[in-house]
DNA sequence: TGTTGACATTCACGTTGCGTCAAGGTGTAC
DNA sequence: GTACACCTTGACGCAACGTGAATGTCAACA
């Protein structure tokens, strides 16, 4: 049997303008040409173009599969397995940004039917704000959807006192983290009322309280580096020294 | 504070190039020009690139992102909530894409240790295979990863014998699914037959049986194109008359 | 004051995998 | 013979920049 870049098109479910470009990258030429210059695909250049869709299904660019299918001895397997990594990383970012546009999107309505209800006006959800969002995707990446769904619950339902209590406390930690940071001691008093304002603050947004998170939350200021610089913004070192006093406030330095 | 494009750059992490193209497509347009054609961006600036930087994050196309920040009417909420649906479909894409890649490499991987061993030679893994991955693909899909994970280790350790006997039951299914079609009715006896020996090859796959997942299988076959031109090649309608055949074989036809 | 080196600028082409005209030749059916 | 479906080869367009090339500017140092 032989096909012309229709036929083949149709059969094999691709645009003529794919297999014209198969051709021109030399993926997948055909058999013969015909005497008026028609592409002549035979049986051989249909198992091949199989193949050829068969990992371009699996997201392999045609630049490797053309090492795929022309030599016989390339490390397919090696291929695959790096392909494989590939995949699951850009799939735990993608499960990031769903994370985070749901987060966006549940404040948004958070503050969407606060300010119908009239019940207070102007509330910023600013660079603060995106940085909670991403706080909370990681979260959610580390400790799992549902914790971080009821706290979007929570955000729902908060009422405006709530938020102000919420930003009354954010400010707090704030200031007692400043103070704290300037006697340069994390096991100290102010550092630990800092670390302690840091946790009632926390309970605003999750549900349940636990030493293990908080310390979690706490690493993870320093380790990523927009929380960092966050928390740095007015002095370096403050986001390192509210992971400190956290540990030891804890009890989970040694962890 | 003012910044120009290297130190703006610097500070929000992306490259002189990007804010150039920025500037081009009207999305970040610097403050003023100086004197000596320098772009100059301010605060504003830098507050309306943390947001973009934000959006993009999220996967946002610049075009929409443009929407987004320079419209404050703009339907934020419609448009975060179309994106996060094509988040979702895409991430489930990439799901039957790593399935199908783990599945691929569990089957190469059994190959490789069979004809290692010498126990036999030639196993083919051509078209049919194909359509195997595929569709154990779905069924990871559909029933979870730890049934298709059972299915590799399955594939794994599978002696000749076994593979011998796998290609022996494929055969006599597609044999007795011809002669069952001629008949037209999918209860009859041969249809019936058929259904059992398909029940027979699938338990090769899979360590446990259930009508459940044998009648999703056969639904399967009718929804996914790629089975039923599988299923059809021979002749148009054999892959739903399977289908009926094993919902009637496993009294799942009603659900 | 001149020069060096790090910055800035504007073109402009390259990337991936095709979609989409445009202008023209070919095959076949009526 | 002529209509119409099919084929061909260019060649531009897309997204979001990377990467030069050629050239101008600023601050600092000998």
């Amino acid at each position: 049997m032989e096909y012309t870049v229709q036929k083949l098109g149709l059969l094999a479910g691709v645009s003529t303008r794919t297999l014209r470009y198969y051709d021109e990258i030399g993926l997948l030429k055909p058999a013969r040409i015909s005497s008026s210059g028609y592409r002549i695909y035979g049986q051989q250049e249909v198992d091949r173009l199989q193949q050829i869709l068969f990992y371009r299904e699996l997201g392999v660019s045609l630049e490797e599969i053309k090492d795929l299918v022309t030599s016989p001895a390339f490390d397919a397997d090696r291929a695959l397995h790096e392909h494989r990594a590939q995949l699951l990383e850009k799939r735990a970012q993608l499960d990031l940004l769903i994370a985070n546009v749901e987060l966006t999107l549940a404040q948004r309505e958070g503050t969407k039917t606060m300010s119908d209800k009239q019940k207070f006006e102007g509330f910023k959800q600013k660079l603060i704000d995106d940085n909670e969002n991403k706080y909370g995707t990681e979260v959610r990446a580390k400790y799992g959807d549902e914790k971080v769904s009821k706290s979007n619950a929570k955000v729902k339902n908060m009422t405006e006192q709530q938020y102000a209590e919420v930003e009354k406390l954010a400010a707090q930690v704030h200031e007692a983290l400043a103070a704290a940071f300037a006697t340069g001691d994390p096991a100290g008093e102010l550092a630990q009322k800092a670390a302690d304002l840091h946790r009632q603050w926390l309970i605003y947004w999750w549900d349940q309280y636990s030493k293990e998170a908080h310390a979690g939350i706490a690493r993870m200021y320093v380790d990523d580096e927009r929380f960092t610089a966050y928390y740095d913004k007015d002095q370096p070192g403050v986001a390192a020294f509210l992971r400190d006093a956290v540990l030891i406030y804890t009890g989970m330095g040694d962890a």
